[in-house]
RNA sequence: GCGCCCGUAGCUCAGAUGGAUAGAGUAUUGGUUUCCGAAGCCAAGGGUCGUGGGUUCGACUCCCGCCGGGCGCGCCA
């Protein structure tokens, strides 16, 4: 009999996967380049896993692929979890597998509880991801939304995978957009109005400018998560109503992300980058690295050795440095801090520093990997309501805020739409649907199945914790059957998910759990006279509340014991 | 002109690393509660997966061309 390696805990997949490894071994000498791919196919006529192997093989060992996986049907070990294997079509191995070993997936899960489905892949690495990051000129919008749903949802998911997650937010403070915050502030509280001639060209027209400028002659204090300034309220002294201006901004956008459920560790300051010298020693690396050159009284970085269309300019004609300079220095911080992984999620109307950021990296020649720093892109967001696009926000001026968003629809709802997407796609939030009560809206489905789950095991009124020792063996219809397939697969999702830095996985996940326990529910009554069987339905019930509780989780999204 | 993203059911979108008959929600139609929450469930109809080639035993998925949409292409940030 073969031997379970029982150091380690294996899912079924793993361990079907060790089986088929040991089964091939004596047809390929060297089985360490083969990839042995468990799918699970859609159709249950076709088992609970199948394989490919044997096609693979085809090739190379020059023979029908039917055969070849006759030979690996013959060569598997013998176990307790298979109960039947079949060739089917060109050659695909289709497992099934034994009531017995499926049901296990529920005790497994009441005995982890919020454990099940983390994983230890990231062995307590460091990883930074950078997201939000927008400049303190004015509110978050929808477009910050999305980027702080995502990010904070790869967070999630990083550290549900053993890495240990540094959130970092990082604004320009000092620049020509600030210049024209303070000159925007200036104007109100000199009662000079968007409207009037005078009023700065490319000024913040937004009412929250009006705010501010209220705000700092009333000599208000504002606290920030990084900063705290109390008003002069004095107008001639224009770099107070700059850090004024800047810090109530800040903590407008504290109270959005607040609102939001997010919380940073660490805030960067682009002008800190100046005064501690860090812009200047990296340009001094790159000249030093002999990447650069001087033409029209400018100085050039060579990015086109690393990639780019074209070089770009470091330091202006008038003296300046252009903004790339510190993205650098501000990632070779991040370097020298000890990131070796380090993923910034931005929208994707900044996708063209990608390559210039690691041009720049790459340059400094001090061993940074290529890829480094990773990046997750988001494409536009559209708020559509009553079936026409929203454009405008009185607050803000321009923009749908995420303060609006939050207000009219819900944390919950918000986050979910914005992370339910691939961050490749370009989203259509709906308001109508967000805020919808019903069953058109996903986040209720899947709130609703947790609900209910809470709602029976109320009504039963048992000890929960005495489930994890019911016997499991009633649970073989049809509806159990489906419902602990999705739970078992819990925790490839965490790790594919993951793997991709794709939070909608998780998402679309959850609406097909809470589908089947919808199923389920409905199929099959639960709080029956059977003590047997009662409790064995309440423990895969108990267990499935326990994976869209963790799954909820991981999208920051509640788990509502009663709606 | 160049680069990145997208194009799948009327609408909004899933289909990671190529697999068997392309899915979900919504909308439409029809069922379903003396019984744990009907915010639910069951079923029906609805598709040349933008398009034309190529690679492969096998392509929604990979490669090339074209069409359509979005976003970028500054000594702005």
């Amino acid at each position: 009999m073969w031997v379970l390696p029982l150091s380690r805990i294996l899912t079924l997949k793993q361990l079907i996967t060790e089986l088929i490894l040991h089964a091939v071994q004596p047809l390929v000498e060297d089985t360490s380049s083969l990839n042995i791919v468990l799918e699970r196919p859609k159709s249950a006529d076709h088992g609970d896993f199948a394989s490919n192997i044997a096609m693979q093989l085809a090739k190379p060992l020059k023979q029908n692929p039917r055969v070849i996986a006759q030979q690996i049907i013959d060569g598997l070990p013998a176990n307790q979890v298979i109960s039947k294997v079949e060739i089917a079509g060109a050659g695909f191995i289709n497992f099934f597998v034994s009531a017995h070993s499926k049901q296990a997936i529920v005790h497994t899960i009441l005995r982890a509880g919020e454990d099940f489905g983390r994983n230890t892949s990231g062995q307590q690495q460091p990883v930074q991801v950078e997201f939000v990051s927008a400049n303190p000129t004015g509110p978050l919008h929808v477009g910050h939304g999305r980027g702080a749903a995502v990010g904070d949802c790869l967070c999630r998911l990083l550290a549900a995978n053993g890495w240990r997650v540094t959130r970092e937010f990082y604004y320009n403070d000092a620049g020509a957009q600030i210049d024209n915050l303070t000159k925007s502030v200036l104007a109100r509280a000199q009662g000079i109005l968007p409207s009037d001639p005078a009023f700065p060209e490319d000024g913040y027209r937004g009412d929250y400018i009006a705010d501010i400028a209220e705000a700092y002659l009333a000599k208000a204090s504002v606290t920030a998560d990084d900063m705290q300034v109390t008003a002069s309220g004095t107008l001639e002294d224009v770099d107070a109503i700059r850090k004024f201006a800047v810090a109530y901004l800040r903590h407008e956008q504290d109270l959005d992300l607040q609102a939001f459920q997010i919380k940073f560790d660490v805030f960067s300051l682009e002008s800190a980058l100046y005064t501690e010298g860090k812009v200047e020693q990296t340009v001094q690396a790159l000249i030093a690295s002999g990447h650069t050159y001087e033409q029209d009284n400018a100085l050039w970085l060579r990015t086109t050795d690393f990639g780019d269309d074209k070089d770009r300019v470091m330091r202006k004609k008038e003296g300046g440095y252009t903004y790339f300079v510190p993205d650098v220095a501000y990632h070779r911080e991040k370097w020298n801090r000890g990131f070796s992984r380090v993923i910034n999620e931005q929208g994707a109307d900044h996708h063209s520093t990608i390559t210039r950021v690691r041009a720049g990296l790459q340059a400094l020649d001090v061993g940074i990997p290529q890829g480094w720093p990773e990046y997750v892109l988001h494409q536009m967001v559209t708020v559509m309501r009553g079936g026409e696009e929203v454009k405008l926000s009185k607050r803000a001026g321009s923009y749908v805020t995420l303060r609006d968003l939050i207000e009219e629809v819900g944390c919950d709802a918000t986050r979910y739409f914005l992370a339910a997407r691939s961050p490749d796609s370009q989203l259509v939030f709906d308001i109508d649907l967000a805020r919808a009560q019903t069953n058109d809206n996903p986040v209720y489905y899947i709130q609703y199945a947790h609900a209910r789950i809470c709602s029976v095991l109320h009504q039963w009124g048992g000890d929960i914790a005495r489930l994890q020792q019911a016997e499991l063996s009633p649970l073989t219809s049809a509806a159990e059957t489906a419902l602990m397939q999705m739970l078992s697969q819990y925790p490839e999702l965490v790790a594919s998910a993951c793997q991709a830095l794709a939070p909608h996985m998780v998402a679309n996940y959850l609406k097909e759990l809470a589908s089947a326990l919808h199923s389920y529910y409905n199929d099959t009554k639960f709080l029956v006279e059977d003590a047997h069987v009662k409790q064995a339905r309440l423990s895969l019930i108990t267990a499935t509340r326990t994976v869209l509780r963790n799954g909820l989780g991981l999208l920051g999204v509640s788990a509502p014991e009663k709606m």
